[in-house]
DNA sequence: GTTAAAACTGAACGATCGTTTATAGCCACC
DNA sequence: GGTGGCTATAAACGATCGTTCAGTTTTAAC
């Protein structure tokens, strides 16, 4: 490959470093690594973001981050270190965003399901790069660290059927899919909120409380949930024309 | 990278070779290319979708080709050529399947909207490797083929997102998203639809006719059609238990 | 049987890759 | 003012990269 093909993105390399850096230095389970570590794997994550994992050099991340390439090794063991520790990261955050949500939410599958929802798309859109990152790359780790975040996105799908499992069960959703209902519909709902990532546009007109409303509402109807309140209406947050 | 990190496939990677070399030698848009070629494009073929395309080397497509890496050059100017033709071809079959389906059902935007997700499903579950290799690398294409990929892939969501504009002024759908409503749902059911190469198993208990049912199903659902006939129930296909 | 085009080989080009190593500055601490 | 322990550097390792090219074999037409 020649060089990277991605679209050329809005704003400058160095821009999407500093975002990154300011991310990662307020995250709890990143203090372990350092400013120095920091840097670099917020260099890392622009690069990855920009141009993906396989397509960036050490030398790449190591100019970025204002350091010689030897230097990168005294923080992390290899860069395919680097990529695993960006991945986790991202899904100890949607983890954690998660069971803080459906944790203080209701216990009716209803208000679950849109907790759950909610949590998951707003996730995605405060850090859109580090989602996309994520949804990306993960594929290019190393084999054990492949499967270790396989099994974490089971998880979090999981999680999400066993919702809807209970709301088929108690009668407030519909599912669609019979016996594979619960997991069909799930992927359903994940697929399509974890893609918003790609095309959510942060200084756009739609906020992204707005679009986490919207795709709430979508997986209500997904699930053929009985009867929505007004957060879930057709409207959904975007106000009347005129 | 030392080593592409994707799972362990299923099958071999002969195996794969042998069913790509099938598909394109039955395909009259690749017809130009002769045996070789696209044996050369049936190689390039498995191993961007065991390895994916930046770890792939045009040496290891030239030695599952069965020829030397300066004979590739005989065939394609260069490797990110065999990167483009794989990706074009999956978009040809697509629209193509897509026209064929949505030009042959009635002129309402239900029946419109029931043959556009059933096709664009079938169209991703017939040929889930090519599917995924399309969805996963055109991102690494050169500059200048990646614009014009992102061209035809905002043509197919315009597409989709005309018919439930239409469906929405007919009072046929009931969109979420208010102004932005037709294309945000779009963007909802193609997201969803999209994903199921990455998952779906050709000889599990699901036929890919029942998935593509209840995919229609559920888009049905997404756009709050109004009423839905016994193909869009929410047992969609599945026999009933017991 | 001759000829011209097409297909292919094997070797080589310069560049870049991930990683290691030997060495030097730096800083806190006794 | 030594003395470790970090942190960083410059240089180098062998390997592999995409691509080119001169020359050889195969193929097909007349």
């Amino acid at each position: 490959m020649t060089a990277p093909g991605r679209m050329p993105s809005p704003g400058s390399l160095a821009a999407d470093i500093a975002r990154f850096r300011a991310d990662f230095d307020a995250e709890p389970d990143l203090a372990d690594l350092g400013t120095a570590a920091r840097r670099v794997l917020a260099a890392a994550a622009a690069l990855f973001y920009r141009n993906g994992a396989p397509a960036t050099s050490v030398r790449d991340i190591a100019r970025a981050a204002g350091l010689t390439p030897g230097a990168m090794y005294h923080h992390f063991s290899s860069r395919d270190e680097l990529l695993y520790r960006l991945v986790r990261h991202g899904h100890d955050r949607l983890d954690a965003v998660i069971r803080h949500s459906v944790g203080s939410a209701g216990n009716s599958p209803d208000a679950a399901l849109r907790a759950f929802v909610h949590a998951y798309v707003l996730g995605h859109l405060e850090r859109p790069q580090l989602a996309q990152v994520v949804r990306r790359e993960y594929l290019h780790l190393a084999h054990d660290d492949y499967a270790e975040i396989v099994v974490r996105r089971r998880a979090v799908r999981d999680r999400l059927s066993g919702i809807l499992r209970a709301g088929a069960r108690s009668g407030t959703f519909a599912l669609i899919g019979g016996r594979h209902g619960p997991t069909r519909q799930a992927v359903m709902v994940l697929d399509m909120c974890s893609r918003t990532s790609e095309w959510f546009d942060p200084s756009g007109s739609t906020p992204a409380g707005t679009l986490a409303d919207q795709y709430v509402a979508a997986a209500l109807r997904l699930v053929g949930a009985v009867q929505q309140d007004p957060a879930g209406d057709v409207s959904a947050g975007d106000r009347p024309p005129g």
